[in-house]
DNA sequence: GATGAATGAGCGTTCATTCAT
DNA sequence: AATGAATGAACGCTCATTCAT
C-alpha cells in the first residue's frame, strides 16, 4: 500500500526536520539521537529504522541544504532573467554567489552547519540520494552549455569556487574576520570570476598566464 | 631550580606529541584524554596539570602545525634563495604554494588534521602563544613590503588564499576528487597568483576588471 | 500495558532497598551510584531512569523512612487504644514519643541516617510524594482535633518535639552520650509535654509563664 | 626555639581561617585540600602536615566556633551585669539563648556550618583541644553553681538545650520554617525554660509532673 | 512497525595522597 | 619544613545501541 509508504516518509521528514533545527541549533556533536526522536515525538528506537545513526542523518541533511541554497539561488536568478541564453555566465554566476551569500547571511547558522561538515564527495553525489532534485553540476552545466564561451574542466571549476566561497564565508560572516562580509563580497565575487576566466578555454586564462 | 621546568616542558612536550599522533591517527573526536596519557605512559591527571582540555591542546596542535608547515616553506623558500629583495613576490608565494602542497602530499593525515581544525581565529593568533615563532603574517607582510608592487588589504588577501589552498587541497589530496593533485597543481597556483593580481593596488585588478 | 508499569514499579523499589542498606550500612557520603545499581544488580545508567541523583534516592528514603516510622509509632498507638476521642493527647503523644523511642533503639543506623538526613522541608511534605500515606502532621491535627485542649500553633508545636526527638537521640542512642536512652527517656518525655503545655491555649501555656 | 613553634601556629592558623571562609561559603562537602592550601598560600602538602585530613580540620572548627558563639554570648552577658550572683539563672540563660540566636541571626552561613557539623561529642570536648578556652559547660556550672536554686543532672540539661537551640534554629533562620525567627524566639526561650524548670531539684520539674 | 526500558562502556574530571626535591 | 608535580582510583553522568514487548 502506499499508505504505509507515505507514512514511512512522513516519519523519516519528522526526523530530519527535528535533526536539522538541533543541528543548528546546538552543533552535531552536542546532539544526541534521544535528543532527535523526542523532539520528533517519538521513540528513540524508531530512529534506528530510518537511520544507521547521527551521521548518516547529518550528511543527509548537508546534503540536501547545500542543495536546496543551490536551488533557491538557482531559482531566483530564473525568476529575474527569462532565458539564460541570452545572458552571460559570469553575470549568472555572479548572481548565484551573491545570493548565496545573502542566504549565509540570513542564516548564519546554516552557515556554520554547512561549513562544517560538507565534503565534497556529498555535495557532488546529492543526486544519488534525493533522486527528484536536479544536481547542482547539472544546473551549472546547464549554464556553461549555453554560454558563448567554452570552459575546460569544469567540475573542477565549481569545485574551487564552491570550496573558496564555502571556506572563506565562515569566519567572515560569523566572526567578521577579517573583514566584514559587505567589504568581503565585492573581493569574492572578483575572485570568482578570476576563476571563471582562468578555466575560460581561448582567452580568459591564456590572457593571466601570458601577463 | 630549572630542572623541575625542563622536566615539565618534557612532560607538555610529550604529550602534545601523543596527542598529535592520535589525532592524525583516528581524528580529534574518536581520541579521549584517556588515549593521550596512556600513550604518553603518564596517569590521566596529568593531562589536566597541562591542558584544560582536548579541545586546548587541539588548538595548540593546529596552530603550531599550521606554523611549522608555513615556516618550512619559508625555510624552503630562503635556502634556494639568498635574498628575497630580488625576487619576484609572484614567484616567492608561488614557491611557498608548491612547497606547502609538498607537505600535504606527503603527509595527508596532517592535511586532514589542519583542514578540518583550522580555524583563522587560531592561524592568525599563533603569535601570541608562540613567541618564539614568527608569525606567518609578519612574513607575508616582510615579503610583500619588499616587492616592487603595492598590495591593498593584504590581510584579506592572505586569507582569501591561505583557505583556498586548504579547502581545496583536502579532497584533492585525500580522495583525488574531483581531481587528482598533479593536475590540480597547476590550476591551484593559477588561482592563487590571479587573487595576487586582483590585490594590487594599480595594474593587475583593474587589467581584470576592465577586461 | 500494566505489566511494563509493574516492573518499572520493582526496579525502583529494588535500588530503593539497596540504597537505603547501603546508606544505613556506611553512610551516604561513602555510598556511590555505582554500589547502589550494583547491589541492585542493575547496570548503572538505570539509575539515571528512576533518580536524578544520589540526593534525590537519599530525600526519598529519608522521607519515606521518616513517615515509615510515625506511622508504625500511630498503628501500634491504634491496636492499643480503640478510640482515640476517649484518650488524653499527651497521653497519646507520650506513647508516639517511646515508640519512636523504641524503634530507633532497635536500629540505630536508621536513626543515623534519619538524623543526619532528615530536613524539616521533607518531613513537612511526605505527602506530595507519597500520596497514598497519610501524612504525619494529618494524624497530629488529628488528635489535637480530637483532645479537649485546644492548641495555638500546632505545625510549630510539632517541628519542636520532633527536632528536639530527633536531634538528643542522635547522642543519646548512637554513643550514649551525655546518658544512656534508659535514663534519658522520662527527661525527653517530660520535655515533649512540656512543650505541649507551652502550646496549650489558655492553661498550660500560662500556667508555666506566670510561675 | 620558640620562634619556630610560633611560625607553625601561624601556618596552621591560616589553615585554619582559610578552611573557615571557604566551609562557610560552599560547604564542607564542595571544599576541597586544594582550596583551602591556595587560599592560604601554601603548598598542597603542607596541610598534611598540619592536618590528618580534611575531616580534623572540620571538627576542630566546628568546636572552637561553636566554642566563641558561646563565648561571645557570655561575655555579652557579663558586660550588660556585673555580677551574676545577683541574677537569676533563668534570665542569665534567657539572655544567652536570645544572644546566641542573635549571632546566627547575623551570619546564616555559620549557623549551616555549626547545625550541620556540630556533634555533642566534640562540643563538650572543646576544651581538651583548646586548653586556653574556657569549655562551655564550665561556665554553665559556674552560673548554676551560683543560683539559688538547685538542678540536678546538669549536663544532660545542658545537652537538651543546646541541642533544641541548634537543631530548631537551622530551618527557621535559613528558610523561615515553619514561621519566621523573630515569631519563634519566644516560643523557643520558654521551651527553654521548660527544660530549666524541669531540672530544678524540687520545685519546677515536680510542679509539671503533678499537673 | 514502533516502542522505550535497559544496558554498560566510556567519557571528562576531581582530588586525596605521596614523595622526590 | 615546605613544596607542588604526579598519581590513578573513583566519581557522576551520557548515550548509542539492543531487544522484548
Amino acid at each position: 500500500m502506499g499508505k504505509i509508504e507515505d507514512k514511512k516518509k512522513l516519519k523519516k521528514e519528522a526526523l530530519l526536520e527535528s535533526a536539522m533545527i538541533l543541528f543548528t541549533e546546538k552543533g552535531v556533536a552536542e546532539t544526541s539521537v534521544s535528543d532527535i526522536t523526542s523532539r520528533a515525538k517519538m521513540a528513540k528506537g524508531t530512529f534506528y529504522l530510518y537511520f544507521k545513526d547521527k551521521y548518516e542523518i547529518r550528511d543527509h541533511l548537508v546534503a540536501r541544504k547545500a542543495n536546496e541554497i543551490f536551488e533557491n539561488a538557482h531559482h531566483s536568478m530564473q525568476s529575474k532573467w527569462q532565458t539564460i541564453s541570452q545572458m552571460d555566465v559570469e553575470e549568472c554566476i555572479t548572481f548565484l554567489v551573491e545570493n548565496i551569500i545573502d542566504q549565509f547571511k540570513e542564516s548564519p547558522s546554516l552557515l556554520r552547519f554547512i561549513a562544517k561538515n560538507l565534503s565534497w564527495g556529498v555535495f557532488s553525489n546529492i543526486r544519488i540520494k534525493d533522486l527528484d532534485n536536479r544536481n547542482c553540476m547539472d544546473v551549472f552545466d546547464e549554464l556553461l552549455e549555453a554560454s558563448a564561451k567554452v570552459y575546460r574542466q569544469k567540475e573542477l571549476m565549481v569545485y574551487m569556487i564552491v570550496e573558496l566561497l564555502n571556506s572563506t564565508c565562515y569566519n567572515v560572516i560569523l566572526y567578521h574576520m577579517p573583514v566584514g562580509i559587505e567589504q568581503f563580497k565585492k573581493d569574492l565575487i572578483l575572485a570568482v570570476r578570476n576563476i571563471l576566466h582562468q578555466f575560460e578555454d581561448s582567452a580568459g586564462a591564456k590572457q593571466l598566464e601570458t601577463a
